[in-house]
DNA sequence: CGAGGTATTGAATCGAATCAAACGTTGTGG
DNA sequence: CCACAACGTTTGATTCGATTCAATACCTCG
């Protein structure tokens, strides 16, 4: 299961009705907005390929991103709450997407409840997925880093390649800025990891070579889902 | 809003068909588990009086604290995703809880579309609320305790007296097991902010006296919401 | 090719964790 | 009701790690 969205997916058996409810599919260049923080909320966007970083700027201009989505991720749910979209999202790199109208899906979702469970549980793992990401907040870099390799291997492996090669489509300073670390740390994790033959990196490609040792830099956070009694 | 559970009640008009939902209304002493990690979901917990502390276990035995919730909040959603509670809940304090079943709950909701949209709202807000905690990823000590001091006295204030005066049902370590720092340091904060006249703290009660310092701490952490041309 | 942004590396500073000890509070049994 | 034990909290001194500042190397793209 990895760190960022869903899994699940919103269609199945009734992928037909879904017809209904794209409003468009938008090819979008890298480095353009999906939607902005503090527009009015009305959809949710589906990924087809491309990568997208959502983020919000706080009063100063540095921007903390929120989460990297992927093909069949979903961006958007967290505007529901308010109306109004509470983060920005952009693209990492070409990008394309399905507008889905919230309106017309939620109301769909009356008439399906399959439908409906399905956004209660993607709803779901995105408030488990943001939990294990807080796990981090008393971690240190290097335990920060490798959780999201990890993630973004985990995520990859699901649908695509089961290599444990990929591609960071987002620069070192969104990670930066993912984990809550500078620039430079993200970088000296990456080049020691590099020396202890953990992973090998060459600019946006990276492969993981060691998975154990990787796994056992973050035993310190995962959870033992064990019921005591 | 808070950076805790939800601030929308699941009933409003609709509150006498909620009876058949409601399983039972639990009394629970200090320190007893409300759901425990690992077993099966089927209820969620609408919290009537006291408090209660979310949390799971690393592989270490050292316990990783998601958040804490109060009269009106909610715990459980997380559960829909993986079908088994990921967290285990405690009472802070003597709690009297109301068990609802999710299953009735969601096939409730089919029938009253604003229940469902009611229940989409507070998930949304969890997802929004725990993003607002990722913000804290980056910043420094003080920045943390302060924002969740702010984060618990806009709780209170929502609903019960609109004073700048609660107590803190939660010890020091649960504290820094909530914001990833360690019980010294909260200590530490604590003490910083009263000799600079902040706040005023007695064991567990607090008031905090200079909302505008308290708030220009956390001034690198709030996002502008303003949607730039 | 050159320029601007992005990434890596190094040295010095600052802040939080750690270790250790004293102080407070709570709850229990005599 | 007091004494004591257990736990929670505060405070101090030291160590360790991340940020910061600064300089150099690398890529990408016009």
């Amino acid at each position: 299961m990895s760190l960022f969205c869903s899994s699940v997916s919103l269609a199945n058996e009734h992928s037909i009705c879904l017809g209904d409810v794209i409003e468009k599919t938008l090819v979008l260049g890298k480095g353009e907005f999906v939607c902005r923080q503090g527009q009015a909320f009305d959809s949710v966007y589906v990924l087809q390929t491309g990568s997208v970083k959502t983020f919000n700027m706080n009063d100063l201009g540095k921007e903390h991103i929120t989460g990297f989505y992927h093909a069949n991720d979903i961006v958007g749910f967290s505007g529901i709450d308010s109306g109004y979209y509470p983060i920005s999202a952009k693209t990492l790199e070409t990008t394309t997407i399905c507008k889905v109208s919230f309106h017309k899906l939620e109301k769909l979702s009356t008439e399906i409840p399959y439908l409906k469970h399905q956004i209660f549980k993607i709803m779901s793992q995105q408030i488990v997925n943001n939990q294990r990401m807080l796990a981090l907040l008393g971690s240190g870099s290097d335990i920060k880093v490798a959780s999201f390799l990890l993630s973004l291997s985990a995520r990859f492996n699901r649908e695509d390649s089961p290599s444990d090669f990929f591609r960071l489509t987002m620069s070192r300073n969104d990670i930066g800025g993912y984990l809550g670390m500078t620039v430079e740390t993200v970088s000296r994790a990456f080049t020691k990891f590099q020396k202890e033959n953990i992973i090998k990196i060459k600019g946006k490609d990276i492969s993981i070579i060691d998975f154990p040792a990787m796994n056992s830099l973050i035993d310190g956070i995962k959870s033992t889902s064990l019921v005591k009694a």
